[in-house]
DNA sequence: TTAAAAAATGAGAATTATTCTCATTTATTC
DNA sequence: GAATAAATGAGAATAATTCTCATTTTTTAA
């Protein structure tokens, strides 16, 4: 079964047309995209209303992520069942979002840490985000 | 001089009744508020277009720092001179924001994997943000 | 396989947060 | 203290997201 259809059968979601199309066009690339570019590209195939509730649908079977840029546009992206946990680098010069992976031994360290606080605050920490911001010293692909 | 009063002059900005409302406001408690939370708490006393206009030059003499909730809520919070980097817990349950304070060692590790990354995809890192997502075991302050 | 029930969609209206406009007021400069 | 520059208030404009509801599509289960 294609991928789109697999994602959503294994979720018990019902499988629409609406639903494949941005699935697949989520799937085309493995990058994180805005909602507003998401939209241009689905453009009369996908009404408005629509992608914000598919894309809705997708975050509650957790096979999506959302965040927002130091801009403030909302950017999505799949979780891919076979990537591990991942941060994101924003440059405020192009605006390019690079997904990045930290080096094995700060993610322990990290997590280390989260336990502490959960302890001290007495949470149950469920999630974490971190951002990097900068520039690129050499422009990156966007930059020019 | 009135802290509200000496942080406008010596970022070099003029001292407006405005200014110094939203600032006090601020002042009064060192925690984050949300955009909205400020706006009711100064309704009459700042126009709406004003508390946005005050809040957007607070944030270029970078003594306003600004983020978004998981539920998309805006929220600021003063920067304050004595106050080392600090990161936010939030508490899906109830809303509330915690800010914390890492151990010295895990931002210390933060720091060099920052170096690393910034090695790695010729980047410059000027900022980073470290949220935490979860829930509090006790009712926190607000949850009941 | 098909009829009935449930769920999803499209189109555009409604809502909400934020920005903009512009005439008036307030602050700064010299 | 007069002239100039900057900031404000009020509400209109904009933009992103959610909502409404009549219609269409999907699922269920006989």
């Amino acid at each position: 079964m294609k991928d789109s259809k697999k994602i959503l059968s294994e979720n018990k979601v019902s499988i629409t047309n609406p639903r494949i199309i941005v699935l697949e066009s989520l799937l085309e690339n493995r990058n994180p995209i805005t909602v507003d570019e998401l939209q241009s590209k689905l453009k009369n195939k996908v009404a408005k209303s629509t992608l914000y509730r598919v894309l809705n649908d997708l975050k509650n079977i957790k096979v999506l992520n959302e965040f927002t840029t130091p801009e403030n546009a909302t950017v999505v992206e799949l979780i891919f069942e076979d990537e591990t946990h991942h941060h994101h680098l924003f440059c405020s010069d192009c605006g390019e979002i690079i997904d990045i992976q930290m080096a094995a031994n700060f993610e322990k360290t990290l997590s280390k840490e989260i336990k502490r606080i959960e302890k001290k605050f007495n949470f149950t920490i469920e999630d974490h985000r971190l951002e990097l911001f900068g520039t690129c010293t050499d422009l990156c692909k966007n930059c020019n």
